[in-house]
DNA sequence: GATGCGTGCAAGTGCTTGCTTGCATCCTAG
DNA sequence: CTAGGATGCAAGCAAGCACTTGCACGCATC
């Protein structure tokens, strides 16, 4: 029985491969089997559709997400540790996830099943995070002239870029070679230093 | 003969509407063919080829790319006039082309007729706005501290993110309405605040 | 009034894709 | 040793795709 779920685990890891790298649509049930190793057919009789196969991913991914919330982080009045801690962990999750996930986004568009299976993630986490950033304005700690939702916005793609652009677009590959967990370092600096209050930036024009 | 043009004018349109919304070889030749009000012979008599109808978009948009480059901008000692008429302009454009082109890069992965196109824009543009921001942190207008190509990377992730979530993720638009001219402008002032010199939050951890 | 160009329409070709079926093989549990 | 479940393999099917061909129509120009 080993192999069994063996096989199960090879087909969704190949399939999250695929999806980050091709998209849903261009992702040929072919092409995952071979890249898993298996028979084309197996991954109709174990997921009996292309679409079993994403709701079996998404799932594994929601279970491995369940503690993903900013609620739960330790000490919330640490403006700067908990956003430092949130952005290790987006990046983390993002390169777990995130590279299939955000293309699987883009999907949405196209493919019905795609939309119905990605409602979730993202917005809860974007909405807990302007929540999180509201009550740091209010306690002082940040700038009180941006909208927490733009903050939140560029946070969030401060870190989901780090992967998106690495991972599947690829191009910042060949643009130049910081190690991903430098160049987060390095954002989180400026998303910190921006998002502070009393800067000198401050200034409305 | 101006319905001649017009029709190519047209298909192109339409082309690269579906483009952005379903990728390249999410978009059929037919779908493109009914949303110009053509008949989908039209296309291959006018382009031979669906890669044709990419190459003349790509051909269109590089025209119109042409006054975008950081040198040609007014004044290079004022950092910040400088990097806000910057972000204009990348958001512009990017709501201009980038909505489709930003799709078509992850796209390049797939289609190699896509990523032969795709090679020059947004390279070219990174690596003028990393020289940029060197030359500044040598002037001392900007921190010493991070990488310069890190932040050319967070400012294209910023202002792209702006135009990406919006029109092509299309998920912001749930999430908030903060218009985009507003949500830049603020996104802008972070940034600038973060990539200064003589910030607060310059302690290196 | 004939010529040529741009276009529409109908039909079809070869290829890929998601998915199915039938049969042989292996491995393990009883 | 035998029965059952998981897998492989070969073949195929219907649909959708990019792309082609042949023909007819309208509309300018000479």
């Amino acid at each position: 029985m080993s192999t069994a779920e063996d096989t199960t685990t090879r087909i969704l890891d190949a399939a999250s491969e695929l999806f980050a790298e091709r998209g849903y649509n261009g992702t040929t049930t072919r092409a995952i089997a071979q890249k898993a190793g298996v028979n084309e057919v197996t991954l109709f009789r174990r997921f009996t559709n292309k679409q079993g196969i994403l709701n079996a991913l998404a799932q594994k991914w929601a279970d491995g997400m369940a503690g993903f919330v900013v609620k739960s982080l330790p000490d919330p009045s640490d403006t700067r540790g908990t956003l430092e801690a949130l952005a290790e962990l987006e990046v983390a999750q993002a390169t777990h996830v995130g590279a299939a996930a955000l293309r699987l986004a883009l999907d949405a568009h196209t493919a019905p099943e795609v939309r119905e299976i990605m409602g979730e993630g993202p917005g809860g986490n974007f909405s807990g995070l302007v929540d999180y950033l509201g009550q740091r304005q209010q306690a002082g700690d940040l700038r009180a002239d941006v909208d927490p939702r733009v903050m939140a916005e560029a946070f969030f793609a401060l870190t989901s870029q780090m992967v998106m652009s690495r991972q599947v677009l690829d191009v910042a590959g060949e643009i130049y070679e910081i190690p991903i967990q430098e160049a987060t370092r390095q954002t989180l600096m400026l998303f910190l230093s921006g998002v502070s209050e009393g800067v000198n930036g401050g200034s409305q024009r």
